[in-house]
DNA sequence: GTTACGAATGTAATCGATTACATTAAAGTT
DNA sequence: AACTTTAATGTAATCGATTACATTCGTAAC
């Protein structure tokens, strides 16, 4: 069967490419692409025969020929805000997987880090690197992402978690409004008629969603809102921190603090015990996304929990049609539910 | 200057290929790929020429066609054990940011769920979708990486925080045993004679190591080493949680326990408190990892810091040196320093 | 004034797959 | 039997850049 070259113990034989393929199995090599890719269009005989010389041979599709000839890239680049934050990891994974299926590569850039030589990072999309995007990072939008220069070339882009609001482009998020407001009602109903709002950043659509969760719930259980029990903070662990200390210099404090994320939350319970402040015996504190950590930590947090691998798997799912259907128009915003937690953390009003 | 097609707002002007640029130049394509990639073999007035055009046409090149031509794929496969794991992210964080750097993608794999389908996880390695591997997945041999079927496309590949024990490949990791030495100086330091040791998962390098160097400290310290102290763990909060109710069972218990990581550590500590055990004032416990949450843990916790994001870029330079120069030879096993971050969670022994 | 050389640029082959179109053979139709 | 249709396969163009080799031109050397 062999022709001239012998496949054994060669020197440095270079990677089989379709041609040996065909060679080996007798046909041409628009036979071999054709039985890889629709194996149904060739007959079983020469099908056969094909899969056998390709094992054979060990071929590998070499994915740079395919995918310029295919004009596409046959890659995702997912934009994370922060890759240091623990919080995106669950959705990545999430992404990672069920992309995977559809081999797809999945590109990841950290746009804290990028952002600085943004002419790079725009770039960086539209050079046939990726053929769309997954953006955890609500503060870009898709019409920054896809027109920056007058290129032509536009992505397929979908958001998960935070979401942009200048346009409405597909998108995976939770129900932060009712989550917060999940939360509230949850304080409410142990008897706390002082709520506390530590909030994330200032724009951040997150923050603005959770926040408009939280004032109906205030609305609806007839609750003040006292401006000075309202802090703003960053979603970070010392924004926790620091509203402990505003907490602690007020002089009428709230009974309870409904923060936007666990992470702040953590921070703040922390700074509250080595001052001497229990959770949930003088404050009741509860959070948001249910962290790996929350139910480990002391008091296990109360919080509403996000499902962020379903998060993931979801976004990716409406990217890759997208991506096969750029014409389908409107998709969906998929709004996933949240479920609230209730741990050690928040506890009843002492009357 | 312009020839036929007017370059303003035709309908769906497909991207600006090298040809349309050499076109608006005046000159051919060859000096337009030598004007982008080696700028000092062109005369300057042609350079600026062809700059000029690039910009005009808002040119930017094809990574596919780039990418066969020149025979790589300009992209890093980093493995990931568990992409969940918040202890990941920040290694990913800095190799992500000095990859970028060099203008190499950063492809991401979750080994747990790939090994399952570990037919095409190796195949996934070996299709030109990238030029190198970093691993931070101890379990995989440079050997199975490369080697599956005898391809001949051998892939620079470097560990980092793990490394494979069967093979020497050039790798970043911390100074483990050192660090697990610390830990234990520093809980004998502070008195304790009866120190416990909560491990990883037996045979993974990483709880080799660690155990290495605190047997070799209750060594230094004349410590007795009884065996119903050593708890086997999988450096989960789970782990903690059984080797808190196994500390619990125990008629002797031992006065500091030290955890091989962060999350189990936190695990304990956490399931400790809620049997009414306190930390440190019943028992010391020390950690390994220093994560983000455990400055702000009640108590916060002691630990040994690993540099994350710098084992990422150490990860990552290391990477590239080997794939400017595949026979470099043997490139270094760099081993960053740990540092013992003393908190609240160890205190004296009271005599 | 001719030759030699080097710098600058152009022409065309090349990377390895996919696929439009062409060709062949077999089966079905009248 | 001649003709149409369909299935299976082959031939060669194509994707868009890089680069070996060829060409041109100006300048220095003799």
């Amino acid at each position: 069967m062999k022709t001239g070259k012998s496949n054994s113990n060669a020197v440095a034989k270079s990677a089989p490419k379709i041609k040996d393929v065909a060679r080996v199995a007798g046909v041409s090599v628009a036979t071999v692409s054709r039985t890889l890719s629709k194996p149904n269009t060739v007959a079983e005989g020469t099908r056969n025969a094909v899969l056998a010389a390709a094992k054979e041979t060990g071929y590998r599709v070499n994915l740079a020929a395919r995918n310029l000839r295919r004009q596409r890239a046959g890659a995702v680049v997912v934009l994370v805000p922060n890759l240091g934050n623990p919080f995106f990891s669950h959705i990545l994974a999430g992404i990672e997987s069920t992309l995977a299926n559809d081999d797809l590569s999945v590109l990841v850039v950290d746009t804290q880090q990028s952002k600085l030589k943004s002419e790079f990072f725009y770039e960086y999309l539209h050079i046939g690197r990726a053929d769309g995007i997954i953006s955890l990072d609500g503060s870009l939008s898709s019409e920054k992402l896809n027109t920056n220069d007058g290129s032509n070339s536009r992505l397929p882009i979908v958001f998960a978690c935070e979401w942009s609001q200048f346009d409405d482009c597909p998108s995976v998020r939770v129900n932060n409004r009712r989550g917060a407001g999940q939360a509230i009602q949850h304080l409410a109903e142990l008897g706390h008629k002082h709520i506390g709002f530590l909030n994330g950043p200032e724009g951040n659509v997150l923050s603005v969603a959770r926040k408009e969760g939280a004032l109906r719930g205030f609305q609806t259980y007839g609750l003040n809102v006292v401006p000075e029990w309202f802090f703003e903070g960053d979603f970070s662990m010392d924004a926790g921190v620091h509203a402990a200390n505003n907490w602690l210099g007020l002089s009428e404090r709230p009974t309870a603090i409904f923060c936007a994320n666990d992470e702040s939350a953590l921070g703040l319970i922390s700074t509250l015990h080595q001052n001497g402040v229990e959770v949930p015996r003088d404050v009741s504190v509860i959070g948001f996304d249910d962290l790996e950590v929350s139910e480990h930590f002391i008091p296990p947090l109360t919080t509403i929990s996000q499902p962020r691998m379903e998060l993931g798997i979801a976004a990716a799912k409406l990217l890759t049609q997208q991506m096969e259907d750029p014409f389908a128009g409107d998709l969906p915003k998929e709004v996933l539910p949240v479920e609230l937690v209730i741990r050690k953390s928040t506890a009843k009003l002492p009357s």
